[in-house]
DNA sequence: CTGAAAGCGCTTACAG
DNA sequence: CTGAAAGCGCTTACAG
C-alpha cells in the first residue's frame, strides 16, 4: 500500500512541532510527558503509520534481545535430530519467557565462525564441540557472552553436560551384564563433536566404555569390540547398520552412542529378518521421544535435552544481563532406562 | 579477558592514522584501497581485536539479513508439531542457501503482535490464521514483507497452500468408499488456525469433507458424524481420543485433521485393546515421518511441509530483494497415501 | 514537562 | 587511492 518512505521520529516530531526527545518518551517513557502531549503524538504517529524500527532502536540501546544457536550441522540435519531439538525447545522456552527471539544460525557458507562474526545476537549458545578456537577468538573479540552445551568447560565458556562418562560406563555395564561379548559400539562422527583438546564428548564416552570393558578383562581393542562412527541422522545410520551387517562381525549387541542411530539399526535389522533382542540387542544414547514408542522399546541413557537447553540459556541470559559466569561446569542428570531392546545374548548362537 | 570497551573502528583509524572511510574499505571493498595499507589496518585491527559489530552495519546498511518465522502457539509446542517442524527445516534450508538467518518469533507475552512490532528482521513467515488484522497492520506500518503458510492468501499476502478442500474431499472419499458410515472427524483448534474471514484450513477442509459426505446422502449435521476439535499436539490429541471413548458414539472411524492426533489416537486406542484398523479406522492429515512408522502405518493425506517452507522463504526473499510480489497464490500439491490404518468397518459390529 | 545535543558504530556517495 | 561529511533512526543524560 503505502509505498512511500517509512515514517521516523523526525516525521512524527516536525508533524507534531515536538523534540524528538518527546517523541520517543511518548512510546518508551509515557509518565515522563503530559498526558495530552502524549495523546496528540499518539494520534499523529497512528496517523503517518509509525512504529519506532526496532533496527534502530535496537542499535542505540546496544542490544538485539535475540540468543543465536549455533547449529553443528546445516540446519536440516541439526533440527532433524531429535535431542538438538529438545535442546531447542528448552532454550526457545527460556528466550520466550524473557521475551528473548531465538535466532537458529547454521555454518554460513560451511564457516560457522564467518556466522559468529556477523550474527545480529547477545549471547551464543554452541552445541557440541564446533567451538573451536577461532570460534571463540571471534566471540571474545566481539566481547560477547557464549555457553556450550555438551562442550568442554573452561573458565571463559561455562558449558552444560551430563557426566557423559559415567553415563556410558553405566549403559556398557547393563550390557556386560546381560553377558554380552561381542559388541559394536556406533560412535558419533568426529565431525560434529571433535575438539582438539580431545576431551568432547565422544572421548569422554569411550572412556567411560572402557572402564566397563576393563572390568571384564576387554578393552576398546578386544577381538569382542567393534567401532565405527557415523554422522547423526536416519540416513546414516541406516548405512552404518548395513555396515555393521556386511561386515560378518556380528555382534551380539550394538551400543549406539545416540537413539537416532540406534533406531535405524532397530529398523535395518528388522527389516533383514534379524530379531531384536532376540538376535541382537540395541542400545542408545539420548532417549528421544521415540525410543519409547520403537519396536522393541529402546534401552538408553536418558538425558533431559529440554533441560539442558533451559540451563544453557538461563546462564548465558544472566551473562547478558552483566552477571559473571557463574560457575563454568553446569550439570545436569542422566538416567539408564531399561526397556525391551536389551536382552541375553542367544547362548547357542 | 579484555574486559574493555570494544575496539570500533574510530580505534582503528586513530591507531592507524587513516580515515573510518579506508577502515570501512578495508573490510568491504578491499579493492579499492592499496595493498600495504589494507595490510597494515588488518595488523592493527587483529592487534586490538576489531570485529566491525554487525549491529551498527545491519542498522548503516538497512538489513539484517535475517527472516522471521512466527509461531501460532508458544515455540514449544509450535516445534512439537512435525508438521511445523517440516515447514521450519524448508524455510531454514533457504535461509541457509541465502546466508540468511533464521528467527524464531513466538507470541511476546501472549501478543504476536508486539512480536512483530520490535522483531529486527527483514520478513516474515506467519503460519496460520494467527495473522490478525492487527499484525497485517504493524507489518504494513513497518512496510516489511511478509509471507503466508496456510493462510488465507489475499493481495498483500502471498500464502502457500495446498488445496485443502479438494484434500480433504478426497479423503474422505476414501473412508466413506471403504464403507465407513459413522465418523469422528477430529478438527483442529479454532484458536490456532481461526479466521475472521472465516476461510481459514480448518473451513476449507471441512468443506472438503463436507462435500463428500454429500455424495452418500449424508453432512456435517448427520447423526453418523461426531464433530471434535484438539489443539494440535500429543497429549490434547490422547485427551480428545479419550473423549471420542467416552462419548460413546462407537464411531468405525476416525478421521483427524493431523497426524500427531491421529497417532494420539491410534496409540490410546491400542492401548485399550481396540484394534486398526479391525476395530475402528483412523486417518490423518500431513503425512509426517512418524506416520509411516506408526502401527499400523497411517492412512493420511501427505502435503510437503518443507516445500512449503522452501516456497514461502523463496517468495520472501524475492520480496526482501525487492522484487515485487509474485502471484499471491503458491500452491503446493497433496497426495493421499494409503497404509493400513483405513480398513473396511466390521460388517457384524 | 520539554528540547538541543551527543552518541550508538558503521557505510557510502562525493570530492579530491 | 584516500578523507570529510552526511546519514541510518533511535535513546538519554543534561539543562532549563
Amino acid at each position: 500500500m503505502t509505498r512511500g518512505k517509512r515514517a521516523t521520529i523526525n516525521d512524527i516530531a516536525r508533524e507534531t512541532g515536538y523534540s524528538k526527545s518527546t517523541i520517543s518518551f511518548a512510546f518508551n517513557n509515557p509518565q515522563r510527558i503530559g498526558v495530552d502531549t502524549r495523546k496528540k503524538i499518539l494520534e499523529v504517529a497512528d496517523q503517518l503509520g509509525y512504529i519506532p524500527d526496532p533496527m534502530a532502536r535496537n542499535f542505540s540501546l546496544q542490544r538485539q534481545r535475540s540468543i543465536g544457536f549455533l547449529l553443528p550441522q546445516k540446519t536440516e540435519f541439526s533440527i532433524r535430530n531429535p535431542y538438538v531439538y529438545e535442546i531447542l525447545v528448552g532454550i526457545s522456552q527460556v528466550c520466550q519467557d524473557a521475551s528473548f527471539t531465538l535466532t537458529l544460525i547454521p555454518p554460513l557458507n560451511e564457516s560457522l565462525s564467518a556466522a559468529v562474526r556477523n550474527a545480529p545476537v547477545d549471547g551464543f549458545i554452541a552445541l557440541g564441540m564446533k567451538v573451536d578456537m577461532e570460534i571463540v577468538d571471534v566471540m571474545q573479540k566481539r566481547q560477547i557472552p557464549y555457553v556450550t552445551i555438551d562442550g568442554v568447560p573452561s573458565a571463559d565458556m561455562p558449558s552444560v553436560n551430563i557426566d557423559d562418562e559415567t553415563a556410558a560406563y553405566s549403559m556398557m555395564k547393563e550390557v556386560l551384564g546381560f553377558g554380552h561379548r561381542r559388541i559394536a559400539i556406533l560412535s558419533l562422527c568426529r565431525d560434529a563433536y571433535y575438539s582438539e583438546n580431545a576431551d568432547g564428548v565422544v572421548s569422554r564416552r569411550l572412556r567411560g566404555y572402557s572402564r566397563a570393558l576393563a572390568e571384564v578383562g576387554m578393552s576398546l581393542q578386544s577381538e569382542g569390540i567393534m567401532m565405527l562412527e557415523s554422522e547423526c541422522n536416519i540416513d546414516e545410520g541406516l548405512k552404518a547398520a548395513d555396515r555393521i551387517l556386511d561386515s560378518g562381525f556380528c555382534p551380539t549387541a550394538v551400543v549406539a552412542m545416540a537413539d537416532i542411530l540406534a533406531i535405524a539399526c532397530i529398523r535395518r535389522f528388522s527389516a533383514k529378518g534379524i530379531r531384536i533382542p532376540h538376535d541382537v540387542s540395541v542400545v542408545g544414547f539420548d532417549d528421544i521421544g521415540e525410543a519409547a514408542y520403537s519396536n522393541p522399546p529402546l534401552t538408553t541413557v536418558s538425558q533431559p535435552g529440554a533441560e539442558k537447553g533451559r540451563l544453557a540459556a538461563s546462564a548465558l541470559l544472566g551473562m547478558i544481563n552483566g552477571k559473571e559466569a557463574e560457575n563454568s561446569r553446569i550439570v545436569s542428570q542422566f538416567e539408564v532406562v531399561m526397556r525391551d531392546s536389551l536382552g541375553r545374548p542367544e547362548s547357542g548362537k
